[in-house]
DNA sequence: TATAAATTTGGAGTTGGTATTAATTTTAAA
DNA sequence: TTTAAAATTAATACCAACTCCAAATTTATA
């Protein structure tokens, strides 16, 4: 699930509070994570706010990113290929990533989420929240 | 699990059936995999047996993980930074991936692995055998 | 509105992991 | 044992994904 989008104002005092300056680009990134569910790379959201924000670089899309992961306002996901992909998550849920496609997916499936997490915790004494565990499908997987 | 290890001999005839000539590097590098639970990737085959045969080189390697890979003979397992590494593996199992230490650890207990089959069956129409799906555990688990 | 500090920019540089190449060596079959 | 095909080697090239930098710009406070 994404974060309710925000308003100008209600991000300005946010950012306000953690420190940060809000630039028409932080707001633009922070937005788009808001609005999406892709759990975009750092290039896919530089492609997307380009045309839009044509001063936009992507040193600085892979800046902010860090600096928003160190705020806690996003969260990156891990992937096969090295490429960080990015969420801006509130509620607890698990992410399943397909190879095939790179396609991440949310998975709200209390069910499922619950029975892995007492697995790890009763025969790993792994204890982990629901956004730290990823799902791979591997590219073998049939629709 | 490993594949129960083979003679000289075994693997002179599998590898005859399959087309591929048996060297040295072949062998080392299979025998290497089928001994070993923690799914090295080509550089941590390559440095535990460089000692051992100084010729063998990365390339070597590479090219033939790539084979043995062709031909069924062992298994890619993705990872978080990109680095593939391989699994000889037999029987059906699942992977766990700890992105803290890099470590990656079968899981052959049935009950989660016929949990999670089932459920992307029936809610995601998702049709996949075990070993391609991986439960990766990002490094904020407390063990 | 002036100013200092923070941010952005553009470009170049780095990095790890892997692919490619042509020459040499080794293998398996005859 | 010869020989053609296959495999190995060593060196170099490659690539995507970042990372870094100094200069220019923009922001928040005074």
């Amino acid at each position: 699930m994404e974060l309710a989008k925000k308003s100008y104002q209600e991000i300005n005092k946010l950012f306000s509070k953690l420190g940060l300056k809000l630039t028409m680009q932080r707001y633009a990134i922070l937005e788009y994570l808001m609005g999406t569910k892709e759990h975009p790379s750092a290039e896919m959201i530089y492609n997307a706010l380009k045309e839009k924000y044509p001063t936009i670089t992507l040193s600085t899309v892979y800046n902010t990113l860090e600096i928003f992961e160190q705020k806690g306002l996003i969260k990156r996901v891990p992937t096969f290929n090295g490429t960080a992909r990015y969420d801006a998550t509130v509620s607890p849920h698990l992410h399943m990533i397909m190879t095939e496609n790179g396609k991440i997916v949310d998975l709200y499936d209390k069910q499922i989420i619950d029975m892995i997490h007492k697995h790890l915790k009763e025969k790993h004494n792994i204890d982990i929240e629901p956004e730290n565990i990823y799902l791979l499908i591997s590219s073998d997987a049939k629709a």
